[in-house]
RNA sequence: CGCGAGGUGGAGCAGUUCGGUAGCUCGCCGGGCUCAUAACCCGGAGGUCGCAGGUUCAAAUCCUGCCCUCGCAACCA
């Protein structure tokens, strides 16, 4: 059993030959924010992503660029380490289902099926699409020829697979769903996967002979596993399943799975079924985020829409890339995104509202204090109680996090922000330093001060970079990366005396579109 | 009668569980302030809550029917 302070959370992993694009972004960032959020908070946290790199896909464009398929899968990973990079995410492991670590505990574990009696073989035929790696029926075939995904020609395809009795296993699961509703959500994805459970399961096939690039099935040569089986199996593999017992015990069950709502049946139905079947712990919850909708388009993989991260982090920086989509799409629920959109959340929410309260607050420490953080000998006021009361409804709003309630989230840190922003236009600290009242400046500006290194750790878990800038200008000696909630957020912790640094702004405002 | 979600001021959303002043962000209009990134603060206009019935003293909220949109419908990285 995981300790109560241990967290582990997983994005799926990306298959290789996919271009990144802002749908894998979503995925990751989102677990990123969980992740140093659930580290902020005092937990340990272990953090999985990775990369999915068998497939018969794969071979063949190994084979089109002319080399192994191990060579082609090491050429083109850099592509999602630098995602990774660009996006500053926090994973503690990346985990590659070439690995030896992984495949050799596939083969373990789908051995222990085996001999459980739950794999058989049968043979199938049918119109198979390679990209897809499936098997269609012909009336979902487009004109009873092309592939719906791909509108590409499918072929007959006959193998004798193994197959997994995932039939056996409905009632377990229906038992797993009525005992633990929170096991997939949202609630109405909850629904969904229960539906599709009570309506009967018939058995999967579990693996492929057609091709080799994939985990050997140990007990019968040529064949390997379908690259689901071996795809899930990394949120256990990775964190010693089979070869570490106490590291295994340490982090297993996962805390959450975060997955996109297209993969739902496999994360909320086969895998479970797969590790009840091997004796395994099921994990305590898949969560199944909505789609970036892209002009109304849906965003997909296959139709990939040509927007590059690294372009969208080039043009409003990554603090703001995290930022947006968290702040504007509820987590969950499918959500559109814009260019405009974008750039207004830029301007009002960062440039506006936390970029100008920064400038404005360290402007005025700079020229009326000598920039050093004034003491607060003035006598609170009314002000200062309405500021405090902001600052607690951003800490519930915050503890939305837990649930993923990321836009509620930051929607109540803002009213912070604009808090700040309302407190210093009621105590006026130009006026005060006009008249020479310096015990009510000192009170004010060391308030303002203090909300900004409160914002800055509040705000770390989604915008790390930027944080990291206020808390630099802020001439703070303690590390923000140590700062734990809730003591951080406790009003006071800021030392008299300290050396602000107004320095470049935040966020500057953006250049007129190209 | 396949299953499910949704239709709320110009745009995007919350509210519907346990009926009772319809809330937020942006945009628009007016005012304030001048420390600040022409930023910040305050106020205002603007809505038959998809349509039609029903229950009720009272319905965005409950019930019935209908219209429209979007997912899923067995192997969809």
């Amino acid at each position: 059993m995981a300790g109560s302070d241990a967290f582990y959370l997983t994005t799926p992993i990306y298959y290789v030959n996919d271009v990144p694009h802002i749908g894998h972004a979503y995925t990751t960032v989102a677990a990123d924010v969980l992740a140093r959020w659930k580290r902020l908070t005092g937990h340990d946290v272990h953090f999985l992503t990775g990369t999915d790199e068998h497939g018969q896909k794969v071979a063949r464009a190994a084979e089109e660029a002319g080399r192994t398929p191990q060579e082609h899968v090491d050429a083109i990973i850099p592509r999602w380490r630098e995602l990774l990079d660009l996006l500053h995410i926090s994973n503690d492991d990346f985990i590659r289902t070439t690995e030896p670590r992984h495949t050799q505990r596939v083969q373990e574990f789908m051995q222990r099926l085996y001999d459980n009696g739950d794999l058989y073989t049968a043979s199938y035929s049918g119109p198979y699409c390679v990209r897809c790696e499936a098997y269609y029926t012909v009336e979902e075939l487009v004109g009873g020829e092309l592939c719906p995904i791909h509108k590409q020609p499918v072929e007959r395809l006959e193998q004798e697979n193994w197959f997994f009795r995932l039939s056996k296993y409905g009632p377990d699961l229906l038992r797993l769903y009525d005992e633990h509703p929170d096991f997939v959500r949202p609630a109405v994805r909850m629904n969904e996967v229960r539906s599709f459970v009570e309506a009967g399961l018939e058995d999967i096939s579990a693996s492929r002979s057609a091709f080799e690039w994939g985990v050997p099935v140990p007990w019968e040569p040529g064949h390997v596993f379908y690259v689901w089986f071996d795809a899930l199996l990394n949120y256990a593999t990775a964190v010693g399943l089979g070869v570490d017992d106490e590291q295994f015990a340490r982090w297993w069950p996962a805390d959450v799975h975060l997955i996109g709502k297209d993969i739902i049946r496999f994360h909320a139905v086969y895998w479970p079924a797969m590790l009840m079947a091997a004796g395994v712990d099921v994990p305590k919850q898949v969560y199944a985020h909505g789609f970036l909708l892209v002009g109304g388009e849906k965003m997909g993989k296959s139709n990939a829409t040509g927007i590059r991260p690294a372009e969208l982090v080039e043009h409003f920086g990554v603090d703001c890339y995290r930022y947006y989509f968290l702040r504007e799409i509820s987590f969950g629920q499918d959500g559109s995104f814009s260019w405009e959109s974008m750039e207004q959340r830029y301007t009002t929410d960062l440039a506006n509202d936390l970029g100008n309260l920064v400038n404005r607050t360290l402007n005025m420490v700079t020229s009326y204090c000598d920039a050093k953080v004034p003491e607060p000998t003035g006598a609170p006021t009314e002000a200062e109680r309405a500021l405090e009361d902001d600052l607690v409804t951003a800490l519930d709003g915050l503890a939305g996090i837990d649930e993923l309630d990321f836009k509620r989230a930051l929607e109540d840190l803002w009213v912070f922000v604009s808090g700040v922003n309302r407190y210093i236009e009621a105590r006026a600290p130009w006026k005060l330093n006009k008249e020479g009242r310096a015990d009510d400046l000192g009170r004010c500006l060391y308030t303002a001060v203090d909300a900004l290194r409160i914002i800055a750790v509040l705000v770390s878990p989604v915008m790390p970079v930027a944080a990291g800038r206020l808390w630099d200008k802020l001439g703070l000696s303690d590390a923000l990366s140590d700062q734990r909630l809730p003591a951080a957020a406790a009003w006071g912790g800021t030392p008299v005396g300290a050396a602000v640094n107004r320095g470049d702004l935040l966020f500057p405002k953006l250049e007129e579109q190209p």
